[in-house]
DNA sequence: CAGTGGTCTAGACCACAGG
DNA sequence: CTGTGGTCTAGACCACTGG
């Protein structure tokens, strides 16, 4: 074979030979200095083709052990996270934004476990609908954690969406998302602007500074919505 | 501040100058080998931290233009997709699989086109129902490309989902995937045990081996799955 | 053109875990 | 104890791209 030199033609060679069952899933390959010897290159860049392909799942590494094929290639499918604002732009419509209530209240059992907050706390309680081109695009029913951004109870939200105010200006470590189906509600009905029980995909997300939550948010997207992803 | 000399302290480092704002989003931070000189490490080890930063969405580097931490961070939620046995035990439950029926039939319209595979000629679909302690967990509606996959034809699929087979028995590059919200209908909710119309997720998901489609699968869940991921 | 990140090298030491 | 991957180093050259 060819010898390849760059980190990049390595991992193209190894894929083939995953591809090609000349390794089989579950079997060991050879070490790093072998195919370094093999390829002709420095263990460094065997290494650097190697390790990215076990972060994608394909190889199982152990020191000591070995590197073996995967026995079930995980797919990982990564999802974009993006501001729904973008993501409307992106599609190249119009986008639109407008608050349908706020509330200073304290919030029900289920957010405040999910939360992880005292229950007799008040939290700021926002809703709001996405447009694009003018027509409803996702609902989103947020909480967010006064404890933590109590500058929430300054913004009106009346022309910047929680969602953008939030991700540029409070930080935060880590998410906890979900994703399921629901039926639509009256409520969500009326402004999502379907029939009621129309199947809707919902995602959940509780947001976290260290171990702080700093706001749950529910999107309901349009009836029809596709969330795309690739492996 | 102390001198970090792992790539992993190095990017703790750079994480909590974010986190804490003293690098804002969009600002532009020193470049590799002055960061090098700061920490007392070599430019490789920078290097390595702020690359798995950038892969991770949270900078953004140009040659020449230099690194800045992303304007909008995308946080990006990876999904892993396994087998459905694999999920079914890993939550501690038995399962179970059953056939619900085999054709060997030319595909719908919406089934060639997203396959790209000519609608005359025929292909072998399979319907099944997956079961985690004896309750419908979800519905697999699976259609294959037997100018690929000629050796399906022979298995009848009657112990093992065409999931597994498939997954252990043909290579694929590629898959594409999308998640949405559907009604159950009749025939669906009569093999996931629900009402009529309730809210179900489902995923659809087209595998392929180069420029070839290898299999269309629509997965449809039980009422109240949820899809879990984090940040 | 020149500054930045991207990569390769050869060698070294270390951390972990299998035997 | 020993083989394996994990990482660091110092230096070098390259590729891209902004000015």
């Amino acid at each position: 074979m060819t010898s390849p030199r760059t980190w990049q033609s390595v991992q193209d060679e190894v894929l083939r030979r995953i591809h090609d069952r000349e390794w089989k899933p579950g079997e060991f390959i050879p070490n790093e200095a072998d195919l370094a010897r093999e390829f002709g290159c420095a263990r460094t860049t065997v290494n650097r083709a190697l390790r990215s392909l076990a972060e994608n799942g394909l190889l199982d590494r152990r020191r000591k052990a070995g590197t073996r094929v995967a026995p079930r290639p995980v797919a990982k499918a990564t999802l974009d996270i993006v501001v729904i604002r973008h993501e409307v732009e992106r599609l190249g419509k119009a986008y639109a934004y407008g608050l349908i209530d706020r509330a200073h209240a304290p919030p029900s059992i289920a957010v405040s476990s999910s939360m992880s907050v005292d229950q007799g706390k008040k939290m700021l309680r926002l809703r709001a609908l996405h447009k694009a081109d003018n027509a409803p695009y996702a609902l989103e029913d947020r909480w967010i954690n006064l404890a933590v951004v109590p500058g929430a109870l300054n913004q009106n939200f009346d022309t910047v969406s929680a969602n953008e105010w939030l991700l540029e200006n409070v930080p935060y470590t880590r998410g906890d998302i979900d994703f399921s189906a629901v039926s639509s509600t009256d409520w969500t009905s009326q402004h999502l602007a379907c029939a009621k029980d129309t199947a809707l995909l919902a995602m959940t997300r509780v947001t976290w500074d260290q171990d702080r939550s700093v706001t749950m948010v529910q999107v309901l997207f349009a009836p029809g919505h596709r969330l795309r992803t690739s492996l």
